[in-house]
DNA sequence: CCAAAAAACTATCGCTGTTAGTTTTCTCGC
DNA sequence: GCGAGAAAACTAACAGCGATAGTTTTTTGG
């Protein structure tokens, strides 16, 4: 087959096969052979549309970013938008965990990631949080939510208990069952979460304006 | 070459070299030819000491681990030693970024991480923290730990200011400057660590030893 | 209408992790 | 002290990976 009389691949779909591959069997799972094959077409072909790999993958990562509601900071006061902020980025990377990977290892340029950043510097700016103190506040709350997305804590438990138990005294069944580990990672972010927005909220006065 | 003498490979000296290449050229720098040639030897031997890669790569996370301080935790009071364990547990992590991804991934059963959880665990269960609690507070450490280690936010601004101030009007020069994006990690790891302890030290006497 | 770009292809390259099977050496039980 | 078996190196090889070069056909634009 030559040039077909109308494209069968496109930027758009192929981003949506490699997320659905990326779902269902990790980033691992996601070959460029794999995804062609997906697609009914051969790898190669999927040079004529991205430059690469890394590529395929930074279109999946925006397109799980666009899920996240940027539009509330203009909605609502800083504090009670960063909540909902911060849920919704949440969200969006638990629906989509195994290319949380990937975004936490290569972070720069992805407009949307650019985005995002920009939403909330210019939110925190805007209701008088000094420049520097913005910037920090923004990197510290995706640090929470890319880490709690990463979901590390519970999971790994899942092998045989009295292994552990043996070797790691404090360490009970309440840690080892597997079904536990979402709703400690949620549990975790949502305490990390009102902790920040509560200092947030105390220093505010003290800091607003007065340039730090 | 069949059987040396004294033998050439051991699982301690095939992690440090493994680290050493990661620390070098990064985690996709390492491949079990360029790390047997570093040792001499070539690839297939390093199956007699591990089962394979990710068990070269578990070692040399346990190594990076190996040095977070947890004996504090048996030395001061349970706020004091939260702040200095995270600390140091930072401290390691960004003494090796490159490994950092990977530890994010598989966060499993590695025995030093499991002994960080342990340690957490039990020092605040016996300060008279709630169980559940305990859990979570060890969790939501580690998010801000291993997020502001990943050190992902300000990375990836560095190429040409210009190029970002058209399209994202907020960002700035104090964004995009190579430089300062290790001091951004710091303070908002900071930021973050010292909002957590506030509300955690706040949160102590109505919760101890009543079950939360 | 013709040249150039676009979009598919085949063939192939070098690299990866890993396995199989071989040889030699060390170690341990009798 | 010796024989068996484990241990630790090796060579050879496989399948799969991302990626490139070059080909063919179709569409598009001046």
């Amino acid at each position: 087959m030559a040039r077909p009389r109308t494209p069968i691949l496109s930027r758009a779909g192929v981003t949506r096969a490699a997320l659905a591959i990326i779902d269902a069997d990790g980033i691992d799972g996601l070959s460029t052979r794999r995804l062609a094959e997906e697609l009914g077409v051969r790898a190669p072909s999927l040079y004529n549309h991205f430059t690469g790999k890394d590529d395929i993958l930074d279109a999946v990562a925006d397109l799980v970013i666009e899920d996240v509601d940027i539009a509330v900071f203009a909605a609502r006061p800083w504090d009670e938008a960063l909540r909902v902020w911060a849920r919704s980025y949440r969200a969006a990377l638990v629906a989509h965990p195994n290319i949380v990977p990937f975004m936490a290892r290569g972070p720069g340029l992805r407009p949307s990631g650019l985005r995002l950043a920009d939403a909330v510097y210019g939110a925190l700016t805007e209701a008088g949080w000094p420049r520097s103190q913005a910037t920090r506040i923004g990197a510290m709350m995706r640090y929470l939510v890319t880490g709690s997305a990463l979901g590390s804590f519970a999971r790994g438990f899942t092998e045989d208990a009295a292994v552990y138990a043996r070797d790691y005294p404090h360490l009970d069944q309440a840690h080892l069952l597997a079904g536990h580990s979402s709703a400690v990672d949620d549990g975790a972010f949502e305490l990390g979460l009102e902790s920040m927005l509560d200092s947030l909220v105390r220093l505010y006065p003290r800091v607003r304006l007065t340039g730090r």
